[in-house]
RNA sequence: GGGCGGUUAGCUCAGCUGGUAGAGCGCCUGCCUUACACGCAGGUGGCCGCAGGUUCGAGUCCUGCACCGCCCACCA
């Protein structure tokens, strides 16, 4: 064993041994019944690790390790999905590359190519999280696209409109006109942009005068269908109920009276194109005016005259017809946030067409009350009150895509226009018994299929043992922005389908951000590879590093948090070391005599008490700093210091003592550092077996007094190192520790007593005058109390010692 | 515009239901003490964002203010 811990070959080699011996599989050291699930958020095929999916990976394997330990019947269930317009954008993009285009080479052809590309190039991401050290049940990978999949996907589809919860409907949806496709709100992502507001004169159809408007679009005036003002509005209260010309088109419109209209905004009239604009649809809707449409679904005018042109062209046009007859009243810059297509960044074009939607107020009924009463809980908190107020608020879902790549929406219509809507498909029309069927060719919104994921992984819809056994799970671990689009689908989905939900605690991790404190982000090149730290620090420091900077609130990337890790995992080798080299021939066992073995035996214990407690809260930053000072501080410096002498001299019950409590500080930092534990106890005589499923330590009575007699030894050993004056000990194993640990003949003679005497008289000054204020002590709880007055009574005698 | 969170040592951050401030890194001083210099021992360093309030006592609770993030939102 060398002395600098080399991290990069023994992680591998352990990585593969794990999976190789099937330990990593559902079950492996099973001992009880009780069984703990997660399932792995399905990363998309075609993505790579990044921060986030490092951070919750090595979240849910310190769960899954810990439980695994422990005797639980864990199941961490691996896959990806197909992930329908992000998958698609890939393909499309290789296809124009190739001078060629999704159109062209038609639908059948594109979905064979994009199997056969995912089964070329994609789905690299479970690799990733194997070298993380993560101990996914890697053989039961699957993917939203399987065959059995589609089974689940298709039949919750049908159970929906059996239940009469699907309909179709025109309505304004977000287009994306790059991929042709609608998306939903929670898609559609808004940046700032600049543009320029101008503002437009409408006469009046009869008479003089009119009203101006503002706008940023003028190119959709050709759709307008009225102006609206606010019916409190004291300038318009005379032209409600008169007519106005739209320019260019000369379409006389009606100037109508509604709330949504902000006075306050430019002129306090609005334009309202309901074909273009989604307040102006839900306005349009309640005035009953008509829709018109002069944008196609590639973003290109179709108005007459105007067809082909771009908008932008379109709203030159206009403004030069406005400018020449003295209609253009003013332009000016503005900046405004602008929807744009989260996958191609492409601005989105509010477009009125014909979708599939799903009805969310019976759906998320059971879900907003099960939130309500617990059953499931968010962590932290206040994610959970967002989770219930999103499903209060949740709009309609719409569940079509303009897509070829997903699940094919499962309703076929005959020629006279009857829908049938079953799974298995139907051979004929289920109302006329037409045979001529053809498929609807929408597909689903990917999120409709990865709602099912954490039951459709276990054989849903059949029944399977394996539902039986593992369902519902545990825990869900995942980012925030994902709580809509995923958790609560999980949660309604699961309530409708099986009628239990399919965890119980949902842990919204940190966003990790860059360093300086921006997004980690590809384009603004403030994204760090996962895979950098993890080959040049280690699996394990990496894990430990995430872990400790991971909290409630975002935070930055540190790489020191991971050299800290690799220093921790390097401590421990070289403990281990120490130990092994001494204990040759000898078996662990706990046979402590001495009071050092008793006390690191009391602080094993406590410290297992305290990171159960850790894990279970989902304190991972807290548990990381308990670990790291058991390693450290207790084990490193105070008790393998202490138990070198006997060691040496090959004491056979300290050498038993000192493995046993090398096996326990593996045991409980495994969870954390799999790795290096792994290797060192692999090192360990008389153990066959592997620390992975070997048993987490039971607790242990604590030993209250040689807790409180370290506690002298090491009050004494700062008093000694400061001053160079030895306090009194009590008993001659705490002499014979001091001098182990802190060796008086090595240390520096001369202290400084002048500053340990004035820190001791400041001490005892501040005790004298809290125990003085009647009122404290009158008031504090009398543990506080007492404990002053117990520092006072040390400082004293320390003050005495030190020859005052 | 709405919601959530932050502001503590030079840096990154802990501080649970109020009891008189901590860690890691950095810096300074000793040590190559036969597991580890990726180490050991000791030290320097904080009016805990600002202003009020409650309390014997306030990073900790309340109010207001100032910055800084994140999420959400149809201001033309």
């Amino acid at each position: 064993m060398d002395s600098l811990y080399n991290p990069t070959a023994v992680e591998s080699r352990w990585q593969e041994t794990w999976e190789a011996e099937g330990l990593y599989a559902a079950g492996a050291g099973r001992r009880r019944d009780d069984s703990f699930v997660i399932c792995v958020p399905p990363p998309n095929v075609t993505g790579e690790l990044h921060m986030g999916h490092a951070l919750n990976g090595s979240i849910q394997d310190v769960l899954i390790r810990w439980h695994r330990m422990r005797g639980f019947d864990t199941l961490w269930q691996p896959g990806y999905d197909h992930a329908g317009i992000s998958t698609q954008n890939v393909i499309e993009k290789q296809l124009v590359a190739e001078g060629t285009s999704r159109r062209e080479i038609g639908r059948e052809a594109f979905l064979e190519r994009t199997w056969r590309w995912l089964d070329e190039t994609g789905k690299t991401i479970m690799g990733q999280y194997r070298r993380l050290g993560a101990s996914l049940d890697y053989a039961r990978e699957r993917f939203t696209m399987d065959d059995g999949y589609v089974e689940a996907v298709m039949t919750f589809f049908v159970r929906l409109w059996d239940a009469g919860w699907i309909y179709r409907e025109n309505r304004i949806v977000n287009w994306c006109p790059h991929h042709q496709t609608a998306i939903s709100d929670l898609e559609v992502e808004h940046v700032e942009m600049d543009d320029t507001l101008v503002t437009v004169r409408y006469p009046f159809a009869e008479g003089e005068g009119g009203i101006s408007v503002a706008t940023v679009r003028p190119a959709t005036i050709l759709a307008d269908v009225a102006v609206a003002v606010h019916p409190d509005d004291p300038r318009y209260r005379d032209a409600v109920g008169r007519e106005v010309v739209v320019p260019v088109v000369e379409r006389r419109v009606p100037v109508i009276a509604d709330a949504r209209v902000d006075p306050e905004f430019g002129t306090g009239a609005l334009k309202i194109t309901p074909g273009h604009d989604p307040t102006d649809f839900e306005i349009g809707r309640d005035h009953g005016l008509e829709v018109l449409t002069v944008i196609g679904p590639d973003g290109l005018m179709t108005a007459p005259g105007f067809e082909g042109l771009d908008q932008r062209a379109a709203d030159a046009r206009v403004v030069e017809w406005l400018e020449e007859r003295a209609q253009l009243e003013g332009h000016e810059p503005y900046r405004h946030s602008v929807g744009t297509c989260e996958r191609c960044h492409s601005r989105i074009e509010p477009l009125v067409s014909p979708q599939w939607w799903c009805r969310m107020d019976e759906l998320g009924r059971p879900a907003i009350e099960a939130l309500r009463e617990r059953k499931v809980r968010f962590h932290p908190e206040s994610q959970h009150r967002f989770a219930i107020e999103s499903l209060e608020q949740a709009p309609d879902w719409c569940v079509s895509r303009q897509l070829w790549w997903g699940h094919q929406i499962p309703i076929w219509t005959c020629p006279d226009g009857h829908r049938t809507c079953t799974w298995p498909p139907p051979d004929a029309c289920s109302e006329c018994g037409s045979g001529r069927l053809e498929r609807d060719p929408d597909v689903l919104d990917t999120w409709f299929s990865s709602a099912l994921w954490p039951f459709a992984t276990l054989g849903w819809p059949g029944p399977t043992d394996e539902l039986e056994r593992y369902y519902p799970g545990d825990v869900n671990v995942t980012a925030r922005e994902i709580i809509r689009l995923w958790e609560n689908r999980m949660i309604f989905s699961g309530l409708f389908l099986l009628g239990e939900i399919p965890f119980t605690d949902v842990i919204i991790t940190s966003t990790v951000l860059a360093a300086d404190g921006r997004r980690m982000s590809k384009s603004l090149g403030t994204g760090v590879d996962p895979m950098e730290p993890i080959e040049g620090h280690g699996a394990d420091a990496t894990r430990y590093g995430l872990l400790k900077i991971s909290s409630t609130q975002d935070v930055r990337y540190s790489l020191g948090a991971i050299e800290e890790g690799r220093k921790l995992a390097n401590k421990l080798w070289n403990v281990a070391r120490l130990i092994l080299q001494q204990t040759e021939g000898s078996t662990p066992e706990a046979r402590p005599r001495t009071l050092e073995e008793r006390w690191i035996l009391a602080r094993l214990d406590a410290a297992r008490a305290e990171v159960e407690d850790d894990w279970a809260r989902f304190d991972f930053s807290a548990a990381t700093g308990v670990l790291y000072h058991l390693t450290f501080d207790d084990f490193c410096d105070w008790y393998a210091e202490a138990v070198k002498p006997p060691l040496y001299d090959g004491d056979a019950d300290c050498r038993a003592t000192a493995l046993r409590a090398l096996e326990l500080l593996l045991a409980l930092l495994h969870p954390l550092l799999p790795h290096v534990t792994e290797e060192i106890w692999s090192h360990l005589p008389a153990r066959e077996g592997r620390l992975i499923v070997s048993a987490w330590p039971e607790p242990d009575p604590t030993e209250a007094e040689a807790l409180d007699a370290l506690d002298r030894v090491q009050e004494a050993a700062q008093v000694f190192r400061r001053s160079g004056v030895q306090v009194e000990l009590e008993s001659d194993e705490e002499r014979r520790i001091f001098a182990a640990v802190v060796r008086p003949e090595r240390a520096r003679a001369a202290g400084d007593v002048e500053s340990e005497l004035a820190r001791l008289r400041k001490e005892i000054e501040r005790a004298e005058r809290m125990l003085a204020n009647e009122r404290f002590v009158a008031n504090a709880p009398p543990e506080v109390v007492d404990g002053e007055r117990a520092k006072l009574e040390r400082y004293r005698r320390e003050l005495e010692l030190l020859g005052a």
